[in-house]
DNA sequence: GCTTGACCGTACTGTACGGTACGGTACGAT
DNA sequence: ATCGTACCGTACCGTACAGTACGGTCAAGC
C-alpha cells in the first residue's frame, strides 16, 4: 500500500485546497494568540474540522507554524520592489521607502516579528527564514538598485551594501521599534509618507557630494 | 491581627533580602525560558525554597514578572549617560553611542526585548515600562545634551528631539534587529566601536552646516 | 516556655494542552 | 456493489502548569 507518497501532505494531492484553508486559519490564530498560546484544538474548531485532519497534513504544531511562516514570508517579500521600472532618482527611492516602511510596520509583520523573536532562542531557523525573506532580501535588492542607479541619481555610493542597510535603517527609524513594542498604532498614509520623506532626505544628504 | 501591614510584601519587613534573591533568581529563569515557559516551581526550586514563600511575596506569576521588569529596567536605564562631564564634541557623542549600543545589544536587553515584545499585545503596560526607562529615557537625555552643546560642537540642530531619535536610530542600525532575531552574537568591543563610529560620522554629516 | 510568624516540603486541585485512537460517514474511482 | 480514503466527532492519555493547603521546623521576642 501507498507505493509512492508525496512527503508530508496526505496521500491524495487533490485536497491541496484543504491545506491552504488550514494554513490560513492557523495563520489567523497564531497571529492572534502567539505561538505558545495558540492551541491546535482551536485551529481545528475554526477550520470546521477535526484535529485528526490537522495532524494528517502537518506532523505537529511546530511543523504547521514553520510551514506557515515560510509560505507567508515568501508571499510578502517580493512586494517591496513592485515599482515602475522607469522611476528614477528620489521618486524611486521614495516609492521603495514607502513600500518598505508599510510592510515592516504592518500588523502582519509586526505580530510575526514579535512571535518569531520570542522563539528565536529556541528556534533559530524560523528567525533565519523570516530575516532572509524580509530585511535581507530587501537589502540585497536595494543594494543592486543603488549600484546601478547611483551615478545617474547624483549619489556617490562607495559601498552599496552598506548604503542599502543604512537606507533601510533610516526607513525604520524609531517607528519600527515602537510598533514591535505595541506602542504605536498602525501608521496611516500620512505617517508613511512623512517617514519615507525623512528617510530619503537624510539618505540623499549623506551620500551627496564626494564619498567618505 | 495584622493591624497595619505593608502592601503585598509579607508581614515582616526584615526579610527584604529574601525578596531580592527571589527576584534575582526569577530574573535568570525568565530570561532563560521566556515568560510563558518559565515555571514558578522551577523558580522556587532554584531559590532553594518553596512555592508558598514565592506566593507570599508576589500575588502571582504576572506580578512577579512585572516587579522584575520594573526594577531591572530602572537599574539599567541610567547607565548610558555615565560620561565624563567635561567630554565635548565627538568624544562625548562617541561615548554615548558606545554606551547605548552596548546596552541595547546586550544579552539582557535583547532577551528582555524579545519577551516583552511577545507579550506586548496582551500586556501593554510592560512594554511601556520597558520603553520609558530605556529608549525614551535615552532620547530625552540625549535631546537635552544636544540642545545644550550643539552650537559649541559645530552642529546645527533645529529640533533636538528629532535629532536625538535619529542619532539613536543610527546607533541601532541593523545590528539591533539582528540581535533581537537571534541572528548576531553579542558584539565584541571592536564591533561596538565600529558601529558607534559609523553612527557619529553619519550624524555629524547630517547636522553639519546650516540646518535643513 | 510559650507565642508568633517566616519558611520548608509535599501533596493536592483544577485546568489546559499536544497528540492519539477509533468508530463512523460521504464520495469518487474501479 | 465495493473499495480506498479524506474527513468528522469525540473521547481519551499523559503531562505540565498555576495556585492552594497543610503539617511541621526553626528562630526571635516577650
Amino acid at each position: 500500500m501507498t507505493a509512492i507518497l508525496t512527503q508530508t501532505p496526505p496521500l491524495r494531492a487533490a485536497s491541496h485546497q484543504r491545506r491552504d484553508t488550514i494554513l490560513a486559519v492557523a495563520h489567523q490564530v497564531f497571529l492572534e494568540h502567539g505561538y505558545e498560546a495558540a492551541s491546535m484544538s482551536q485551529i481545528a474548531a475554526r477550520v470546521g474540522g477535526s484535529k485528526g485532519t490537522l495532524y494528517s497534513y502537518f506532523d505537529n504544531k511546530a511543523a504547521l507554524f514553520a510551514a506557515l511562516v515560510a509560505e507567508s514570508c515568501s508571499r510578502n517579500s517580493a512586494a517591496i520592489f513592485d515599482i515602475p521600472k522607469d522611476a528614477r532618482g528620489d521618486t524611486a527611492l521614495l516609492a521603495i521607502a514607502r513600500a518598505y516602511i508599510a510592510l515592516v510596520t504592518s500588523d502582519w509583520a509586526t505580530r510575526m516579528f514579535q512571535i518569531i523573536a520570542a522563539e528565536a532562542q529556541r528556534w533559530p531557523q524560523l528567525a533565519t527564514i523570516f530575516f532572509e525573506s524580509g530585511p535581507a532580501a530587501a537589502t540585497a535588492q536595494l543594494s543592486r538598485h543603488l549600484a546601478e542607479n547611483s551615478a545617474a541619481d547624483g549619489l556617490a555610493i562607495p559601498d552599496s551594501d552598506a548604503a542599502a542597510q543604512l537606507f533601510l535603517t533610516l526607513c525604520r527609524g524609531s517607528l519600527h521599534m515602537r510598533r514591535i513594542l505595541g506602542l504605536a498604532p498602525t501608521p496611516d498614509a500620512a505617517t508613511l509618507d512623512e517617514q519615507a520623506a525623512r528617510a530619503v532626505a537624510a539618505f540623499r544628504r549623506l551620500y551627496a557630494g564626494p564619498a567618505v
